[in-house]
DNA sequence: CGGCCATTTGAAGGAAGTCAAGCGTAGTGG
DNA sequence: CCACTACGCTTGACTTCCTTCAAATGGCCG
């Protein structure tokens, strides 16, 4: 048991999260590991897929935040969801499909070709479930937007992300490092920055987050999911995801 | 040609569509049919499944309208989307799959187990195809509660809904039958009923629409589409999709 | 030091929400 | 056949949340 923690806490934050949405057989893990040891570079603003046109080969972010993208004709822009280590890109099951999203780069992101699941029925697994999760995180999205207050998309979303970056190894207890802008954020949960900054002024008096640079703290994880009504995300019943 | 499409028009809306996404050899077309006559009923208001609990069977819409929905912990209430015939209901692929969120029957409904792809290539396409449509929906939704002001998201769902409806064979050029309160639709824009009465009463004096009953017509689809600055979707660069 | 970018602050305006009442119509039951 | 009800639509007055525009501040890096 302890060298199994071991070994999980020393694999790179995709792998880790991969098996923790599965259970990955040693061959399955390696596999997994190659894949990532194959990663490639993008910088910042760059992007990875682009909106109607075809999906070349689906990926793995390895490292770095991206995120899915929508532009308006007249130039509004709304982010769609964020994509982090573990996460898939452009996996699709349609003959010939086109991208449904942009997506661009956050951060600079290392990403890899997204092992294939054919004779590894348990990363085939992760990969639904991992898919099941993205769903139900545009659903929590689709909430977000249309029935909360500022105040709520703000606590909802940073406490998603710290959820989901626990997952892989990449935040603590009370926080993690956050690479976003107030205006990013502004975009992901529709607001303008100016009001994402006078809300974030008001929740930090409030001492439900510390924002300062790219780390963000929130000193009471439970209290304030409380406070704005937060449950987190199931899509299985077994135990281990 | 004569012949195939008048045999198209004789099918029923769900294997229409599901013949239009891709298709279907007169195999394919027969199990589904048959799976189209063993359905059953689903009162208005009654849930086909619900959030957190173990989904029984992939169904189909057969004829009539539900919603996906999410309720908040103090009740406000978001529809997700809306699901017409011809579209799936609790498609999965990871094992022991739980809802990610409720279904409810909007108007009275006839649903059918969704016949298994399992020795039926186009129909897993279909599928593949249909499922790759729902998630650029959900996107389109995100994009419209996120950025888009209430005379837009409305113009924009009442659109998609037209061009969805068209694809079944349940819409005629310039309009549709729309069974939702004005309700209904706020729940689903993210606004409350009384502002989409007024927008409506705006958009009416405007001539962009006109709604009595549950009958819609949309003057000028093109002409509302080019006003709002909606794209269609497409997921496929293949031609009949 | 200077330039750039993100954050912060202020003042004013507008889009949508809330509350409450009135209306129309379809269905129901005496 | 007509009151009675229920539900959805409509309207008005007022409030709130968020945006817009503009300018100032602050940190970081060349």
């Amino acid at each position: 048991m302890i060298r199994v923690q071991q070994a999980s806490n020393s694999l790179p934050p995709a792998a880790l999260r991969l098996s923790r949405l599965a259970p990955l057989s040693g061959e399955e893990l390696m596999a997994v590991v190659a894949a990532i040891d194959r990663s490639s570079q993008t910088p910042a603003r760059r992007e990875l897929l682009s909106e109607g046109r075809k999906i070349a080969e689906p990926r793995m972010i390895v490292s770095g935040w991206a995120a899915r993208v929508r532009l308006l004709a007249d130039g509004r822009r709304q982010l769609l969801s964020f994509l982090l280590p573990g996460d898939l890109v452009g996996m699709c099951r349609q003959p010939e499909p086109l991208a449904v999203s942009t997506v661009v780069a956050v951060t600079a992101l290392t990403s890899c070709a997204a092992p294939s699941a054919g004779k590894f029925p348990q990363l085939a697994d992760a990969y639904a479930i991992s898919e099941a999760l993205e769903e139900a995180r545009l659903l929590s999205q689709i909430a977000r937007l249309g029935r909360m207050n500022a105040q709520e998309r703000i606590g909802d979303l940073l406490l998603e992300l710290h959820e989901r970056l626990s997952l892989c190894g990449l935040a603590d207890e009370t926080g993690f490092d956050l690479p976003l802008t107030q205006e990013l954020l502004a975009d992901a949960l529709g607001l303008t920055s100016v009001h994402v900054n006078r809300v974030v002024q008001t929740m930090r008096r409030a001492n439900d987050l510390e924002w300062r640079g790219r780390r963000l703290h929130l000193p009471n994880p439970a209290e304030l999911a409380r406070k704005i009504g937060r449950a987190p995300i199931r899509v299985t019943s077994a135990s281990h995801a």
